[in-house]
DNA sequence: TTGTATGCGTTATCAA
DNA sequence: TTGATAACGCATACAA
């Protein structure tokens, strides 16, 4: 009651193992009488060839590693499911890890992928330094995150989208916006957005300030700045939050504080279709990043590493 | 500049492949020296183990094949976040397969997944019938839909959250209640939640109507019952676009119509708080299916079919 | 058109 | 305490 394997199909059809590895693979000639013998064979005893002693031989797995914090996520949870998509419609078949914003779960990641054969490496997760990124010459895409230097990136346009942010707040009027961002140390493109707030506002010699989204920022940001009319949040979770905190003070929104949030991922748009956001082409960004693997898993070195940019776009809602 | 093997490992530290295997796997006796000799090498030449030459010979992969529609939903993207964190904590890898609710992509990653050598499935993505799920001894477990009659399904108490969505509207007023479904077709055990919701309409000698999860479903509920004063929508989505449509009316929420949704996801309870709703143990369902998965996957045809049911809870939010 | 023999990188058996 | 060798299931070079 074992496995069929090749040998099993080729005693049964009364052949040799390599004929029938031959109309497995359809390769070199066989006859028709042959093939047939063969088909049937592997039809009575329900074989599937085992793919693992095929990618010991030919070296080479169809499995790529994808690395980001969590599916649980609009954001990811959207870009996880076209990178498995995209994979898919090439062959490929994903490994999913989930870091958890870890950065020793993402060590231990890296190192399982590179035991289990994968083909590359799809990684979003944590920030540069971590050696393994350096050191190895497997195929890596980073997806919003710079991990190292030769590794490279697809992303969508963060500075443009804290440009049209920032500028859509001034626009409507806000005079003391604030922004909200995660610790600069993670060194992501999203500390662009930062920048382009602190720039615009620099710009149009308006005071800025940035709250980093630890602990109780919200209440501190309300508390700290009662003038406060114009929140720019780093993504739509926060900007979710602030709001709430925002109700919970009887604090009209947008009559009184206007907000403004970043991704725009389909859940968000769903649940909360209400939020004014900077949406990034999620799917868009994970087609760039699975050929661009692909290109590299097949060119090997001699493809050169050039970032990828992608557009983004403002949704008017009705929280500004 | 390949990657390093065993042997090369076994020729820099000048001694025989065995002892190097030997101490990689800390088995039998290896002499101290040696073992230094063995590690110094290893490290010199970044040795990864191979995991899938490994894998042939032991015939396990230590792998998990998860097929669900999708993880851009705040549900299955925290199911599958779970799911991927317990069977990391058991040692296992998941390959991940979003089916996108076409059975004939389920089918083939099925298929995908046996040829992998996975060690077993864990799958919430179609109906029962295919083949494949009765013909395949492999270790499967389900969560939240009816596979086969011998695989076992881990859900939480749907007809007790049915009873409980419902009751709660009657208990808030609520004279002429409608329910969302999917298609009954599907044989998932939401079918449940739609026998509760009926069935506690009928106890209490109410008119009820099931609208199934289809077109512009919400806007015929609606247009056909004027009357209508609360909506028991089977999940989280479908209450936030009934909501929706409410206000597109210019019907209140919870004023004139209340609502109330399922499953109470992370993300759900972030992005659209005021939902009332009916709240799975998503995580619970996860750990159970993980663990009931490895025991299946350790004990074989030993371990009796056996499912397993969680409890649910309401949440009360602003919309009932 | 088909078959034989070898090797992919590892673990396990047996002998030294 | 260590080493030579066979096997895991498959694909390829080479021979027939």
């Amino acid at each position: 009651m074992n496995k069929p394997k090749l040998s099993d199909v080729a005693e049964l059809a009364g052949v040799s193992l390599t004929t029938v590895s031959r109309v497995l693979n359809n390769r070199g000639y066989i006859g028709d009488k042959t093939r047939k013998k063969v088909h049937e064979a592997m039809e009575e005893l329900n074989y599937y060839p085992n793919e693992i002693a095929r990618s010991l031989f030919i070296s080479k797995t169809y499995i790529i590693g994808v690395i980001f914090p969590t599916t649980n996520n609009p954001f990811y949870g959207q870009l996880i499911y076209h990178l498995e998509n995209f994979c898919e419609a090439l062959g490929y078949k994903v490994l999913l890890c989930n870091s958890g914003g870890r950065e020793d779960k993402e060590r231990a990641y890296l190192e399982m992928l590179q035991r289990h054969q994968v083909d590359g490496i799809i990684a979003g997760a944590h920030n540069r330094g971590i050696d393994t990124y350096h050191r190895s010459r497997m195929p890596i895409v980073s997806v919003d995150r710079f991990l190292a230097d030769h590794i490279p990136v697809v992303s969508s346009d963060n500075y443009r989208g804290g440009e049209l942010a920032t500028q859509h707040l001034l626009e409507r009027g806000c005079k003391h916006i604030f922004h909200i961002n995660g610790r600069r140390s993670l060194e992501t493109p999203a500390n662009l957005r930062r920048d382009a707030y602190e720039e615009t506002m620099k710009k149009h010699k308006m005071p800025y300030k940035t709250y980093v989204n630890v602990d109780d920022y919200s209440v501190r940001m309300f508390d700290e700045n009662p003038k406060i009319d114009g929140v720019f949040a780093s993504d739509d979770l926060i900007a979710g939050s602030v709001i709430r905190e925002a109700m919970k003070r009887g604090i009209n929104v947008p009559g009184n504080v206007k907000v403004i949030g970043y991704d725009g991922a389909d859940m968000t748009r769903m649940l909360f279709p209400d939020l004014t956001t900077i949406q990034q082409p999620i799917e868009a960004m994970a087609k760039e990043a699975v050929h661009l693997l692909v290109k590299l898993i097949n060119e090997g070195e001699k493809t050169a590493v050039e970032n990828i940019t992608l557009p983004v776009e403002l949704i008017q809602g009705k929280t500004t």
